[in-house]
DNA sequence: ATGATTAGTAAGCAA
DNA sequence: TTGCTTACTAATCAT
C-alpha cells in the first residue's frame, strides 16, 4: 500500500489546498549572504535591493536565495500583523458585547421605572375615581371602568 | 544593531535531511517508512507501534523517525481542530451579539409600548380631574396637581 | 505521552 | 510584487 505522495507543485483544479508534507522537503537555505541585515533586507527597496545584490557580484542562486529571503522576512511580519488583527477583532466583538449588555441593562431598569409609573397613574385614578363616586358624582362612561 | 529574536530550535540536527534541490525533484527517499498509513500510525496505541516496528527490525534511527511522524501527525490534526475551535468561539460570540441585538429590540417595543400606557393613563386621569373640578367639587390635596 | 497554543514558513489568492 | 490568509511544523507549556 503505498503512501499518499508527493508534493503537486502544480494542483491546478482542486478547490481544496492540497496537503502539504515537509518530509519530503529540502531544509532551509541559511541567508546566504551576511551583511545585509535582515531588517535592512525587509526594509529596502526592491531596485535598491537589486543594485546591491549585483553590485556585490552575487550569483543568480545567490540572488534567488536572496529574494526568497526576502519573501520569507515578509511572510513573517504579514503572519503576525494577521494574528494581531485576529485577537483585535475578537476584542472587539467582546467589548460590543459588553457594552450591549449594559445598554440592555439600562433599557430593563428603565422599563422598571415606566412600569412603576404606570402602576402608580393607575392607582391615582382609582383614587380619583372612587373619590367622585364618594361624592354621588355620577361619571361618564368612559370613566366608569377601572 | 541586533537581528530579531527567532526562537531555537533545539532539535534541528536530528531532524536533518539529505539537501535537495527546492522543487521538481524526486525524493530520495520518503522519510517515513511505507506500509503503514498514516492514519494508521496516528490511531494505532503506543504499545502497539513499538510491537510492530520491532517486529519490522527498524533501526534505531527509522524507529526514531517515525515517532517523530506520529508526533508530527499527532500535532498536525491538534493545529487543525486548534483552528477550529477559534472559527467556533468567533461564530458563537457573533450568535449572542445579534441574540442580544433581538432583544434589545424588544425591550425597546415594550418600553413605547408602556410609555404609551403611561400618556393614556395620563390623559385620563386628567380628563377625570376636569370632570371633576367641573363640577365645582373641590378635590383634596393629593388630586390637585397634575 | 498527549493536547493545546504560538511563531514561523510556504502556498495560494487577491489586488 | 505585495499583503493576507491558511495549513502545517516545531517549540513550548500544561497535564
Amino acid at each position: 500500500m503505498p503512501q499518499e505522495i508527493k508534493r503537486e507543485r502544480k494542483s491546478t483544479q482542486s478547490l481544496m489546498r492540497p496537503k502539504r508534507d515537509h518530509w519530503n522537503e529540502a531544509p532551509l537555505s541559511p541567508c546566504p549572504i551576511p551583511d545585509i541585515s535582515d531588517d535592512e533586507l525587509v526594509t529596502i527597496s526592491v531596485r535598491d535591493l537589486n543594485r546591491t545584490l549585483k553590485l556585490r557580484g552575487l550569483t543568480r542562486d545567490e540572488i534567488v536565495r536572496m529574494k526568497q529571503r526576502r519573501r520569507t522576512l515578509k511572510n513573517r511580519g504579514y503572519a503576525a500583523s494577521c494574528r494581531i488583527k485576529r485577537i483585535e477583532q475578537k476584542d472587539e466583538l467582546e467589548t460590543e458585547k459588553t457594552q450591549e449588555w449594559h445598554d440592555m441593562e439600562a433599557l430593563h431598569d428603565e422599563n422598571n421605572r415606566i412600569s412603576d409609573e404606570v402602576e402608580s397613574l393607575k392607582g391615582k385614578y382609582e383614587a380619583l375615581r372612587k373619590f367622585a363616586l364618594s361624592k354621588k358624582i355620577p361619571l361618564p362612561p368612559e370613566f366608569e371602568t377601572t
